[in-house]
DNA sequence: CGCTGTATTGACAACGTTCAACGGTTGTGG
DNA sequence: CCACAACCGTTGAACGTTGTCAATACAGCG
C-alpha cells in the first residue's frame, strides 16, 4: 500500500524532505485506524514500532501497581509518539489510547537510524521534542508541589483550548470526547474536584459543560486563574 | 593546566576511552572547586558550559515566580550535568547549587559535538540517562497524584540511601548536609509535615535525625513504607 | 427498556498546611 | 570568651482544602 505524500508534506517535521526521501520513508510505513478507547501499544510492552499521529487524539497513561491511573500526556496530530527506542529504552513507559477515532502511521524501531539519516533536522527536532517533555514534567510537578488544585484544573483547561480547541460560536469546543476523570488524572485530584471546579466555573460563565464535552466560553479568564488570579502586582 | 586522566578513569562514562583520547578531552577542561552553598549556574542564564561532578553533591533548583522553591534532583559525582545544549536549550532551565563542598570539570558547551564523536558511547549514555530523567519525573509526578505524603519521603529517603548512603556503624548515613527543608522541597510538602514524620519515625527507631543530618537504620522499614507497606497480598 | 458509564451534589472526615511559640546549635563579632 | 544573631528543628492548635462515601440523576446503547 502506497501512502500519498499530500498527507504528511504539510508537517513541519517534513517540511524540509525532498519528495524521492519522503516517498522512501512512506514505502515503509502502515497506516492504521485505531477505534476510541482502543490502544496502539501497552504500557511494558516490548517497543517494536514508532508513530506518527495522523488525525484524532491520543492520550498516553500510565497506571500504578495498584491500579491507580494517571494521564503523562496527550498526543496531537502531527506528533511522533511511542519512540522509546531513541531513549535507549526496550519497552514502552506507558500505553497510548485513542480519545478519539485516530489515525496513525507505523514504522519499525530498527528504521529509526535510517529515518534520522534520511532527515537529519528530525535528530534536532526529537532531542527538542524530548527536551519539551522534560520541561513540561518538571513544570507540572512544580504545580503539584505549590499550586492548589483549581489552579492546575485552569492550566489544564487553558492548554487543552489552545493545542485541541476548535472555535464555535461563542466560545472555543475542546476537540474531542474528554471526561472529568481525564482531567481529573491530568491534574492529580479526583473527578469529584473536577466536577465541583467546572460546575463553579460554569455558574461563573468560564465554561459550558456537558457530557464529556467541554466548551470554554472565557480562555482569558481561565487564563487568569491559571496565573494566580489571585495576587497580582 | 593538566588535570590527571586517573581522577575519571574509574567512571563508568569514560571507561571504553583510550588514554590519548581522555587527555585530549581533559585539556580543554576546566576544574573547578564549589564551596557550599554556592551556585554553579543559575535558572535562566546562558548556557556556555556543561560540567561533571567529581566530587561533593549538587541540588538542582526552579524557582516559581512567586518565590516558592522546589527540587528537581540531585546530583551526584561522576554525572553529567548543565547539558541543556544537547537539548538544543539556550539556557539552563534550573539552578544548580553545592549542597556539599564540590569539585566539578566545565567545558564549553562548543566542544559538546567533538566529545561526543571522541567519544561515540556517549551519545547513547546521555540519551539513556535523559530517558532516565524523563521516566524518574514521571514517576514523581504519578506519586504526587496518587500517594500521601509520608509515602513520598520514605521513597525520597530511600532513594538518597542507594545513592548517596554510606555505611556507619549501626545504620546508613545520607552523606551530605539535609535539612527538612529540603526534604520538603524533594517531596511537594512543607518542613513541619516532613519534621512530624522523621520525628514519628524516629521514635519507631527507623531513623536517626540531626541537624542537617539523616541517618537510616532501618532501610528495609523505609522501604515497606515506600512500596505501601499498608496493603500488600 | 434496562444497563452501564458519566456527572452532580451533599455530608463528613482527614490529611496536611498555616500560624505560632519555643529550644537548641552554630557561627560571628565585640 | 561570651553574647548574640541566624538558622534549624520541634511541637501544638486551628483551620481549610480536598478526598472519601453515598445517593441520585441522566445520557447513550444494546
Amino acid at each position: 500500500m502506497r501512502i500519498d505524500r499530500t498527507v504528511v508534506k504539510q508537517l513541519p517535521l517534513f517540511a524540509k524532505m525532498n519528495d524521492a526521501d519522503l516517498d522512501r520513508l512512506l514505502d515503509s510505513a502502515t497506516a492504521k485506524r485505531v477505534p476510541q478507547g482502543e490502544a496502539v501499544f501497552e504500557q511494558g510492552q516490548n517497543a517494536i514500532s514508532f508513530f506518527l499521529l495522523l488525525h484524532g487524539r491520543l492520550k498516553v497513561l500510565q497506571v500504578t501497581e495498584d491500579g491507580q491511573q494517571i494521564i503523562v500526556r496527550m498526543v496531537h496530530p502531527g506528533d511522533l509518539f511511542g519512540f522509546a527506542k531513541a531513549l535507549q529504552r526496550m519497552d514502552y513507559p506507558g500505553t497510548a489510547m485513542a480519545a478519539a477515532e485516530s489515525v496513525i502511521l507505523c514504522w519499525p524501531t530498527d528504521l529509526w537510524p535510517q529515518f534520522v539519516e534520511s532527515n537529519p533536522s528530525l535528530a534536532i527536532t526529537t532531542m527538542q521534542t524530548i527536551g519539551q517533555r522534560l520541561e513540561e514534567a518538571h513544570t507540572r510537578i512544580r504545580e503539584m508541589s505549590t499550586q492548589e488544585v483549581e489552579r492546575r484544573v485552569a492550566h489544564v483547561v487553558a492548554r487543552l483550548t489552545t493545542t485541541a480547541g476548535k472555535k464555535e460560536g461563542s466560545g472555543i469546543r475542546i476537540d474531542f470526547p474528554i471526561t472529568r476523570q481525564d482531567i481529573a488524572e491530568m491534574t492529580g485530584t479526583t473527578l469529584h474536584t473536577v466536577s465541583r471546579i467546572l460546575s463553579a466555573w460554569e455558574s461563573k460563565g468560564l465554561v459550558e459543560g456537558g457530557r464529556q464535552k467541554l466548551l470554554v466560553r472565557d480562555l482569558n479568564g481561565i487564563m487568569l486563574l491559571a496565573n494566580g488570579g489571585k495576587e497580582r502586582d
